[in-house]
DNA sequence: ACCTGAACACCGTTCAAGT
DNA sequence: ACCTGAACACCGTTCAAGT
């Protein structure tokens, strides 16, 4: 699993340097960014990026793989201090916000869950896949929600991982952190909202979405 | 509104042309089919294209406005025939199914509905969308349904669309019609599913998603 | 008035040559 | 073992030249 031989020291640093341009650059121009721009912005050849992250999606998983687990994590936490229907919103909730924030994290879990065309699978062993701590996480609160009688039996942990994920999609563009003076159209980041709106919308979306998966008495 | 004066018998046939052949490619080959591609299908050269439809999005809105305004009659006819409760649903229904079917629909509404960055809006004035019909059509089966009694009033109909938007992007891709046997992956159309399973797994998302809209006796 | 297709810019990806 | 950067293929977009 970890790596047999540590890498050398200038392929790490490489790697390092890799990861911070491409936070920068998909918080700046959105997912889509070149993917030569951020070796350029990195200092590195375009050759170094390819070995080191085959696929946009191995890079934009690299990226996110950390926040993942931080999330993933929660649930345990979440699940300890709450009921199992408010440590569910509640987690669910989290989880949308993250996926507003991270764009590429939006695509990711659009093709781990079967939703979307954006970021393709890698090829290969389909199955294992950065998003499997979440998979987890969802599926131990749905079924606690369920055990608790605070959750209809006829909807699957998947179901809820999906719907919360087109919830998120459909909540709308938040403005993004540090905005690049493009040269493109004026009027500022046209149709984007302020990332509270935006939040708060997701709240209460998230928030009709439960009222509807919500076991009747 | 209308052409001024009627179009040359040969741009108009191009038109056509134009409009058949990126049909059968976005079928083919899903959004972001080749604008060249298309062209070359069509045996007309790059720059006409360009003539007739400035942008990608012109040309999905071409292709599917005929389809937008049959959804948005069908509002009409649902109405008639039906409780307000049940015409929303069942519209809902029909509208989730036309964004499953016309993959490009989807990306359509996205930007429309503020929901995504794919299908960049038109530079220019923002405000007039082929999507106007769906969203008087939804307006007035929510309000409806709100005057019923039978839908929460804290709802608004872009909220609806959005959901139901977010939903539909959510169940999944269905396998398209004509797959050209490309020379990719094996194993087929890999993580699509039978356009019926996505179907009813539309259904039943929708059906939940108005659980939690319904009005509270 | 409209069409053609070569030309340009840009991006992803590969690979021979370097250290 | 890893890096570089030129080279290639591909796509969107424009525009001078044609009819």
């Amino acid at each position: 699993m970890a790596q047999v031989r540590p890498m050398r020291a200038d392929a790490r640093r490489n790697r390092e340097r890799l990861l911070a341009a491409a936070v920068e650059a998909f918080a700046a121009q959105g997912e889509g960014a070149s993917l030569d721009d951020i070796a350029k912005r990195a200092g590195v050849g375009a050759g170094t990026l390819y070995r080191h992250f085959p696929t946009r999606r191995a890079l934009l998983e690299a990226m996110y793989s950390d926040r993942i687990e931080a999330i993933a994590e929660r649930a345990g936490e979440l699940a300890e201090r709450l009921p199992a229907g408010a440590a569910l919103v509640a987690w669910l909730d989290e989880l949308g916000l993250g996926m507003i924030q991270m764009r590429g994290l939006r695509a990711l879990l659009s093709s781990s869950v079967g939703g979307g065309e954006e970021a393709g699978r890698g090829a290969g062993g389909a199955s294992s896949d950065c998003c499997d701590p979440l998979r987890q996480a969802v599926a131990r609160l749905v079924g606690d929600a369920q055990r608790a009688g605070e959750l209809r039996r006829d909807v699957g942990a998947m179901d809820v991982l999906r719907l919360v994920h087109g919830v998120a999609m459909a909540c709308g563009e938040a403005v993004g952190g540090t905005s690049v003076g493009d040269a493109g159209d004026a009027e500022g980041a046209e149709g984007a909202e302020r990332a509270e709106d935006v939040g708060e919308r997701l709240r209460r979306y998230v928030g009709l979405l439960m009222e509807g998966l919500r076991a009747r008495g």
